[in-house]
DNA sequence: TATTGTTATACTCTATAACTATA
DNA sequence: TATAGTTATAGAGTATAACAATA
């Protein structure tokens, strides 16, 4: 019998570089679909989603951080790119002027819909093909709860600024 | 009601964001692990572990490059990285001149020895703690197909050049 | 003082094409 | 002619820290 402090059983370690494997070649080829028929980053093509998924389409740039992508500056470079290109529209908010409200433009939904259908195929042809309903409830019911737990799991990432609750006692003044 | 032609049902779609935020996160945590841990990009990992893994400790740069990366240049460049800190060694192989083996060193082997316990750490505390041992069987029982499929999907990798089998009548001459 | 967002910068990674050498 | 691997190069993406402005 192996160590018992740090170690992964036989199934686990099957599970994870199963789930590195699939996830990566998943990526990589709607990367690949995303970038030959929009001109997309894997990133431009979620904030795009967000905003097309959203009542009113539109979402404050910290908003679409959270979820998103992993630096604050990271989405700034990208949501300038989209906006270059005015798939994207930015505008102070009303309400809290410190905000920046991203809305999705028309040009944005328009390219949007052109490069869904081939999305979606690449995703059903790749992901969903070998696998039957049931299949796909199951495992949507095992990665719900482990998404829950990674969002719940505080040290997430190492450093996007400080996250929402403020650290008490840090600076003694 | 939209169209019918495309699309992924609600199952689908909840399988597949669930699928991709889970596998970001863990691949960005993984990630911050190998790098504050061991100064490792992630493929040099992979690198470490398949020779780690192998009886020999040696693999062709070829074998690495399929299950590893996706362009041969970037295995290369990774390959030169693990090589210049004395982590792996390269030597033109025996049997045929034009391959090369890839050997991990004993400091590989002890830097991998070193980082190892807090990957373990990372991905059980992140990936299997809401999972129970039923759970896990039943994810491994679930991706194996599809890594199965993804692997065989033929146009899988757009160009790390011509893969394997030969097109005929591609040149005329 | 904390939060929102941008900018400047540096760095890592990746991919393409051209190239060498062996089979 | 095909395969194994490298190199040069260019580009995209990311993160850090410093910064400005509002709450």
């Amino acid at each position: 019998m192996p160590g018992s402090p740090p170690s992964l059983d036989r199934q686990q370690l099957g599970a994870y570089l199963a789930l590195m494997e699939v996830s990566s070649i998943l990526r990589h080829e709607v990367e690949q679909h995303l970038r030959a028929e929009g001109d997309l980053s894997y990133v431009q093509w979620q904030i795009l989603a967000s905003l097309e998924d959203s009542a009113s389409g539109s979402h404050r740039m910290t908003d679409l951080a959270d979820g998103v992508v992993y630096s604050r500056s990271g989405l700034t470079y990208q949501a300038g790119l989209l906006e270059k290109r005015g798939l994207i529209s930015r505008s102070p908010s009303p309400a809290d002027e410190r905000s920046i409200d991203v809305t999705i433009t028309d040009a944005g939904r328009a390219l949007f819909a052109r490069v869904l259908p081939g999305h979606i195929e690449v995703v059903s042809s790749l992901l969903f093909e070998p696998l039957s309903r049931n299949d796909v409830q199951a495992l949507t019911g095992l990665l719900t709860p482990v998404r829950d737990h990674m969002r719940a799991t505080p040290p997430r990432s190492a450093s996007p600024r400080r996250r929402k609750r403020t650290r008490a006692g840090d600076t003694a003044s």
